[in-house]
DNA sequence: CGAAAATGTTACTGGTCGGTAACAGGGCTG
DNA sequence: CAGCCCTGTTACCGACCAGTAACATTTTCG
């Protein structure tokens, strides 16, 4: 554990390697990123990699545990823009996601290294689920504060929208249907709110 | 070309290489087949796979190319079952891709070969637009038929949501969101037709 | 049949990849 | 200062990969 305090004239080369992995796969994917690349790209080297992570798949597993750590503080960031506001919070969501739709780092490393590990036991694939399962929580849990009618099912559709848009935006570019996700997913969000369930 | 009548008791070498390479591209992933593993499991051997295709990035661009063909038969299919009926045919493509979300044949190879295809370069990727673009066109023509409010966006709806079904059935499992895909496309649909634009 | 074309077999090249060994500096704490 | 832990450097291994050469075999068709 190094000396970190508020300054960072430079990371520890553990934080590095592990951005750097992430900024390659996203770029190049992950198959197509070689240990040597990531090293280089972190200003290390291998040695010092593979002293951290006994396998570039361990490296893997905490690239996405970070993303999903990261994902995480979004989550709590929302909630504190938005506090107790579940339609708020989703629209936010939905702002969010189209903004950073055509980003480099689209945020997206889940969805694609979903596609990516074919591998059906490597050790990323339980973590996406897990990371998946515990997302769709969060939104069906906004969906019910936002007292709409089916909260699963407008979970649901949002989720499929999102995934949705940004695999359009990497097969179709930016003028795909890509282009009028968030008009989509607020009409959706509208029509659920419009059929709110009264109490009673 | 060989004397290929209607029996099919073994088709010819670049047949079976092509299937055999889908067939893999969609198990283990585009980089992770290699051209020895194609070839094997085409029953047949890496130089005749090379006298056929010149490189191993020309053979997934006739994938592709199938894969496309394939696409276009079945639209054709789908226009005779539903003569001139866009709405038919647009719940019946719907109903079709919910029955095929959980095949191990799920026919995204479009969509698993833009996210592995991480070279902005690769031949394959310019196929990949110009064929989600055709089919973005064939949507939109279904939902004009189907004289709907905002065909485009109808279109753009539906082609999120399926696309988001078959990233979702990737990552979250059967169980997820995809679940529900065709409850929701089925939805929308409804909800655009019923905005139905009158004439005058 | 007989020749030509297509297919199959083996072995090989050059490169890259994930991963490791051995050794050399460097900065911290005692 | 001394010792230690972390880091960097070089070289290497075995495995795999895309692609090719040379030769043997089968199939096709005039």
């Amino acid at each position: 554990m190094t000396t970190d305090f508020c300054n960072q004239p430079r990371r520890s080369p553990r934080d590095r390697i592990i951005e750097a992995a992430r900024g390659l796969f996203r770029r190049n994917g992950i198959p197509g990123t070689g240990v040597d690349a990531i090293a280089d790209a972190a200003d290390s080297n291998k040695m010092t990699l593979y002293r951290h992570f006994k396998s570039k798949d361990e490296l893997i597993v905490e690239c996405l545990q970070r993303a999903g750590s990261e994902m995480d503080g979004f989550w709590q960031e929302l909630d504190l823009a938005h506090p107790g506001d579940g339609l708020g919070q989703l629209r936010a969501w939905v702002r969010w996601v189209a903004a950073h739709l055509g980003d480099d780092n689209c945020h997206c490393e889940m969805m694609s290294a979903a596609v990516q590990l074919t591998d059906e036991d490597h050790p990323g694939r339980s973590l996406i689920r897990t990371f998946k399962d515990a997302q769709r929580e969060r939104v069906v849990d906004l969906c019910h504060k936002a007292d709409v009618a089916d909260p699963e099912l407008l979970a649901d559709t949002l989720l499929l929208l999102i995934e949705g848009a940004r695999v359009a935006q990497q097969s179709s570019g930016a003028d795909g249907p890509s282009a009028r996700f968030a008009e989509i997913a607020n009409a959706a969000i509208l029509f659920f709110v419009g059929q709110e369930r009264r109490p009673g």
